[in-house]
DNA sequence: AATGAATGAGGATTCATTCAT
DNA sequence: TATGAATGAATCCTCATTCAT
């Protein structure tokens, strides 16, 4: 009976628990992308963390909580580059920008659709992610970080002034919605489509 | 040990094989509707048809199949509306019949996308799911079912004879998942936002 | 719910109670020596017999009755050859007829012998199937049978009056013992070895 | 729900996880004797060792390499005494030891067999048996072991020097092999026969 | 006499969680 | 603070047996 943590745990983490705890949810997160969540037994996870089953119920109160907090820690992570959106105002073009989010919402959503399609199967969960979700202000509203991009450019005068930014945060956000859902409801996980004459469109009638 | 279906089941089936399967297909979509998939579980499903666990056994090959049975006989029962959109053709108007469409879809969407979610917590079951699902056409190809509305409307002279018709389908269904999307990531389920502006472009374009 | 036996079980049993049991016993046989005794079923020998669960318990009390029945009738059936032995008496030569019986001896034992086996894992059923199998003199004592034989061929004058035959008897019976437990142990089920020379040495020590 | 091993079974096994396995082995052991292999449930062997089922799985991968190695542990220890019989070389007479060595394995055999036996209504846990007990020299070949007894008595000259030890190993193992046989088909489970006669007359052969 | 749907006890196994060490 | 053995409820599924038809 150890009572310390395994070198390799130890070494990764420093002895910080909150960086044990963050070692957990990245365990955790595997185990859902490589096995699915109903594979993310409490012992899976700690074997993949490299820690006893014990020592989990030390940094998360239940199974429910380690799970959504993992999901939304995901979330959190890869979302980051699409977060920054509005901080490249000024800098390339317009439509390579919104290019580039476009691309980068894929990816975000590619992951993070069928980890939280799968907590739908269990109400406690789903409802433990919505409420860590809510809080971050991508997911519970997209649009409004593309509109503060677009509202950015139009202050540094990149964009006409007379243009609907609000409508076209929202033609972005639906058409970045429309393709997850299609891989989601197709099954298929392949690249996103490309929407070259879409955006085309769009940043067309920003400069009109 | 009794050795007969409960008086109220054999009521309700009227002794029918068939109408017993139907009956523990629609307990069980019960019991996930109301405790989620997680808590789906055969004895939950054979309670809720005040049937006995075994006799599940006697008519679905597993719980796997059993889950995906339902879910799939759902989807097809709520569906049919939306599947008879073509039949509609020089009925009512063009706009009527599309607003009715994205009504329809919109209802069986929110039913749908819950359901199909939950399966992804169990591989074998999102298989199941979507080999069935896959087989009826509104699921395989929903625009499908709109752009032969939209072509038996051309046919009948309702619609311009030069209107994009494909291009106006896929906007359409484009639509619907987007608004159910909206509300699976986040996870309101009030009445889908009308879409009045949207279609009465759409329409204008095909009288074009 | 058809009141009469599948056309092929009737064709087969000639609607005679008696051959639609014996039709069940050998149905039942097959299933334990292709797919183990634990597969053995009610179910599984019903259906390999083309007959339903229900009729099974019109021709045997219960699952274990008709298993000990069944490997019963099996080694009655196969046991023919090696009970004829005494009839041989005045034929061929007597290394010949020996020769006979222990190569009858061995294939007998290779097919009752595992079926035996499993018997004990169910203390209910190895009871039934032992005293099904004292009433058949060969398997009570098989010595018996040998005796009567080298007697017969002793009053035949082909072996010498001073023989000891019981003696040989018990020999000839505890070298099939020794090789069916050998193959038994081992596991192996290849072809007994060969017993050329302890046999050639019984004959002559019956013709000393 | 206790979180530890309950105080009497704590008290026998002393905390010590290899104790607790044997433990278990032995009422697994002890179930078997009993009820027979069918009665071997999981529970009901958990039961017997005051322990709950899920415990059990935390010493054996599954029920099947449980009962394996139940069956396998009591053969090992019963057998202790007659794999012993090489180092009584030299000690008492050779006619005594080797009626030691038939008593010895009676017991041995009357133990092993019907639990062998038994293993043959179910193939995997016959093969698993089976390799199992192809590593203990004494059941994987037992004429070897009678053979080096006898080769470290010619050593000692104690017996002649050109005795066929090899072909006297043989007749005894077979002797040991038709009693265990003999019990094992006619199912009484008395005393071996005696073999005083035919042990005098392989030590007369083997000082010859 | 034959059927086979219905039953429910009982099978193996997994799991979140606790707590003495 | 970390451990991991122990628990026992809950899981899916199979089975012998009955009896209305």
């Amino acid at each position: 009976m150890p009572r310390h943590l395994q070198p390799s745990v130890a070494a990764a983490t420093q002895g910080d628990p909150e960086q044990v705890r963050r070692h957990v949810l990245e365990a955790a997160r595997r185990v859902v992308d490589t096995h699915g969540l109903a594979a993310a037994s409490t012992r899976a996870i700690a074997r993949e963390a490299g820690v006893s089953a014990g020592t989990v119920y030390n940094y998360f109160v239940n199974h429910t909580q380690l799970l959504a907090a993992s999901i939304v820690h995901r979330a959190a992570t890869i979302a980051g580059p699409a977060r920054d959106l509005p901080s490249r105002a000024g800098h390339g073009t317009v439509a390579a920008n919104l290019t580039y989010f476009v691309e980068q919402a894929a990816a975000v959503l590619d992951q993070l659709v069928p980890a939280l399609a799968a907590t739908f199967s269990d109400a406690a969960l789903l409802q433990a992610v919505r409420s860590e979700l809510a809080r971050v202000t991508l997911f519970a509203d997209p649009a409004l970080t593309v509109l503060q991009y677009l509202r950015a450019e139009g202050d540094l005068g990149r964009i006409s002034a007379g243009a609907d930014c609000r409508a076209a945060a929202s033609l972005i956000v639906s058409m970045c919605h429309d393709d997850a859902f299609s891989r989601f409801l197709a099954g298929t996980s392949g690249p996103p489509r490309p929407r070259h004459e879409e955006l085309a469109l769009i940043v067309s009638a920003l400069n009109a």
